[in-house]
DNA sequence: CAGTGGTCTAGACCACTGC
DNA sequence: CAGTGGTCTAGACCACTGC
């Protein structure tokens, strides 16, 4: 309606549309406020209310919008640049970044798989609670005589196997159970127990299908494989798990977006 | 020394340590406060002076010692979180990540051979400057008629073939020769014609050398290669560059720290 | 209860872009 | 020159941790 009313106007040079920040903030919300404007700018890129390339409003108008401080406003912004979703021009005003990809996060395969439709499940192939070897103390960083869990789980999506994992968790955050393993995801398990990860540290790399390898994913010896390592700290900067995957090339690849600083 | 001397004294909880930011703000300086905070910050921890695990003194303590306002002191003190190398607790205090490795940049190759002491060298195997086709128009988000330029190189380090890259850039940014690119990485090449990257999607999977890569590569048909493709977007959410590159999985991996958010 | 980080406000002045 | 984002200040009150 707008835009045909505005049709001669069309000359302008910004890249400009509409842009209707059609959400309030609830003052009563435990939320932060400005992680309130986080999540509803969000969603309005999400679902398409903000075109990508569309010029937002000036941070102060938006603020008197709103009812927030330039402060809290800007807070807002801040993190939503820092996570790629949008672009600020200095004197030009703030757009909708072009390519709206989701930002990094710690990828878990269980949740790719659940989340793009091919039905994941997990068998778990091997679960012992044990003291750590000199290996994984290095690696998480633990005193000697720690115990860890570790274990091996072959994922599946549609019932055909995708990957194999071996991971090292330790002990003393929660009990595992190796029913948990097979129902969730290794991450979704561990959010579960309360714990919230902050950095993972990954190599990965390529390899060919061994004959052990390839028995379990039914694959032929010599095939290409993705293989990762990876290490995970929490919050509170404590090692909580280190884990060896290999994945199937056919039928995985790892896609990631990562925000230059 | 100091250890020796207070041998008796270590049964305090805290794993704090001495912290010293030797440091002091330059307020005549272009630079940012808060940015030099950040920097003072990470220095002090690339030396060693704060040390992982290390209690830094309160962000009010902090922001008096350095004559700053306590918004600005905690502005450098979010984006020493959100990079990973500080952890705060509320009520507690904030510390040294205990895991304190580089965070996440957009890798070059071509820069990571250098710093690791191998000599990088480019062979360019062929450099032309064209109209785009049309997967190139889609990735790069250009108007049908647009040039590229289109190039094939071959990593090697200390002489050895590493990886075989092909590019495509926009061409109306600046002006690419060949030799430009023998001597220098890709990336080096586009920030200094004033190129800011910003994001990077980048897909990693795994492949099998090809007769054809085998030939350039010098290595084994059939022996395992990692791939990538990327596509990378400037500060303006504008698209760069996207290319396509395979690496001898036998000398190199994708090494990188994600930051959860 | 003293001290810490977490959130929020209401300003100020600057550098930059587009007209 | 009006409007934009970039930086900085000086406060306020809260929730949480450790003693």
């Amino acid at each position: 309606m707008g835009s045909a009313m505005n049709a001669h106007q069309h000359r302008e040079r910004r890249t400009s549309v509409e842009n209707e920040l059609a959400f309030n903030v609830d003052r009563s919300s435990p939320v932060p406020l400005y992680y309130q404007v986080i999540q509803g700018v969000e969603s309005a890129i999400r679902s398409g209310t903000l075109r990508p390339g569309c010029l937002l409003d000036s941070e102060r108008k938006l603020a008197t919008m709103l009812n927030l401080s330039l402060p809290t406003m800007r807070k807002a912004m801040d993190e939503l640049v820092l996570s790629g979703r949008l672009v600020r021009k200095r004197g030009v005003g703030t757009q909708v970044a072009s390519h709206s990809t989701s930002p990094l996060v710690l990828s878990s395969l269980y949740e790719e798989l659940a989340s793009s439709g091919k039905k994941p499940t997990t068998t778990v192939l091997s679960f012992i609670r044990q003291e750590a070897d000199r290996d994984t103390l290095t690696k998480l960083q633990l005193s000697p005589g720690s115990g860890v869990y570790h274990f091996t789980r072959l994922r599946l999506a549609e019932g055909s196997p995708v990957a194999l994992m071996e991971n090292w968790v330790r002990d003393d955050l929660m009990t595992l159970k190796p029913e948990m393993l097979s129902s969730d995801g290794l991450y979704a398990v561990l959010r579960q127990g309360g714990v919230t990860f902050r950095l993972a540290s990954q190599r990965i790399g390529a390899s060919l299908t061994s004959a052990c390898e390839s028995s379990l994913l039914e694959n032929e010896v010599g095939s290409p494989l993705i293989t990762m390592e990876r290490t995970v700290s929490d919050d509170a900067g404590q090692m909580i798990e280190t884990g060896r995957h290999v994945y199937l090339a056919d039928s995985y690849s790892f896609e990631m977006t990562l925000v230059q600083r």
